[in-house]
DNA sequence: TGTGATAGACTGACTGGTCAGTTTGGTCGG
DNA sequence: CCGACCAAACTGACCAGTCAGTCTATCACA
């Protein structure tokens, strides 16, 4: 048995696409089924052909996206003979020119947290994908610690406080707080984290 | 004709008091009025008798929390014969008490956001709540790099920046994110802070 | 002191619209 | 003619907001 042409992984991003545009427009609740229908220029039946539902079509969407620039980043901080200073300059590079992009949907994002506090399902997905960067993070910061780059009394908090803060200005970029000096904030928050860790720059 | 008792600075207290607790629980858009008529033990009627609706209860629960934030921090940094370093110390250590009580909200606070984008009135609002705290923190470090205190390139940045790292830490507190470990992760907001401002401690 | 009037505070059943998800009936390539 | 793939009408639960009416305190006046 032969099935015809497989066009599945081709209508997931045309839907995936769709949903990142509406739900960075509007939002999770705000955003209907109805939208992404007439943004993706599919039908109600396509999109529940290739997900469950809502729910699972925006997880999903987040896996996708959040997993790419994980890889990203694990890609140029692991594994690689380069000094911690180095790796963390690294991923503050690769924050400042990626999570613009992605800011409207650390904005929704944030809504979805609110959704994860009344389901289990939802939460451990979400730790599942915050993990990983705070992983990269601690370690880059105990690497530099260890080798006397960088000075803080715990990393594992440290760590945490600085994913938290870019956290915060890809939100505020998102939610569209800041209209504009991306460039200067970047800058500011780059300031603000190397003078913290005690980073001293040649 | 002398009107009877006044109940209704009371009255709004305990709405109040019942949508923080749902707002907080489930976020605004799972919160159903009816929650916070069960939850305040008033009636569908009580409700709309004191507030227009949803969306103007839930901002003007914003408007009594952050508002009462905002004159203590000002109260506590404005107007004071000290130095620009010890205005910023006892901003922290606001932050560091109050945000906690507070932080369900900023979970929300952050699904409010998302609400903003296509609604001139909520976001012209929220930047009314914003606009003031921001203004205190700039004038705190413009104070403290006059003074020689802190070393940063841009004030206003800067300000915006430890702004968004308290606003993110509030959110991933509100948001579960992080179990425990409160104080060490307010210890190291902290260190980054001050030693990412340049700020020498005797 | 009793009585009727009135305003303020409040109740809860009801409505109308919305939207996630379902159903049904295709179409087309192999 | 099978089954993957899709269109679009449909269903029903849910929920913000409404409204007709109730209750209670206070007053005017006898």
């Amino acid at each position: 048995m032969t099935p015809r042409a497989d066009v599945s992984a081709e209508r997931r991003q045309q839907i995936f696409q769709a949903a990142l545009v509406c739900f960075g427009r509007k939002g999770y609740h705000l955003t209907t089924m109805d939208d992404i229908v007439q943004e993706s220029g599919l039908s109600k039946g396509a999109l529940y052909w290739y997900f469950r539902g809502k729910k699972e079509l925006f997880l999903s969407l987040f896996q996708e996206v959040i997993g790419q620039l994980g890889q990203t980043w694990e890609s140029i901080t692991v594994n690689q003979d380069v000094s911690a200073t180095d790796k963390l300059l690294a991923s503050i590079a690769l924050f400042r020119n990626e999570l613009r992009e992605m800011a409207p949907l650390f904005g929704v994002m944030m809504e979805a947290w609110a959704l994860t506090r009344h389901d289990e399902e939802v939460e451990s997905l979400f730790r599942g994908f915050y993990q990983p960067f705070l992983e990269i993070m601690t370690q880059i910061i105990q690497e530099g610690v260890a080798t006397g780059e960088f000075h803080t009394g715990s990393t594992t908090a440290m760590a945490l406080v600085v994913m938290t803060l870019y956290d915060g200005i890809a939100l505020a970029i998102g939610t569209g707080m800041w209209a504009s000096d991306w460039d200067e904030i970047m800058d500011a928050a780059e300031e603000l984290v190397l003078r913290g860790l005690g980073v001293t720059r040649d």
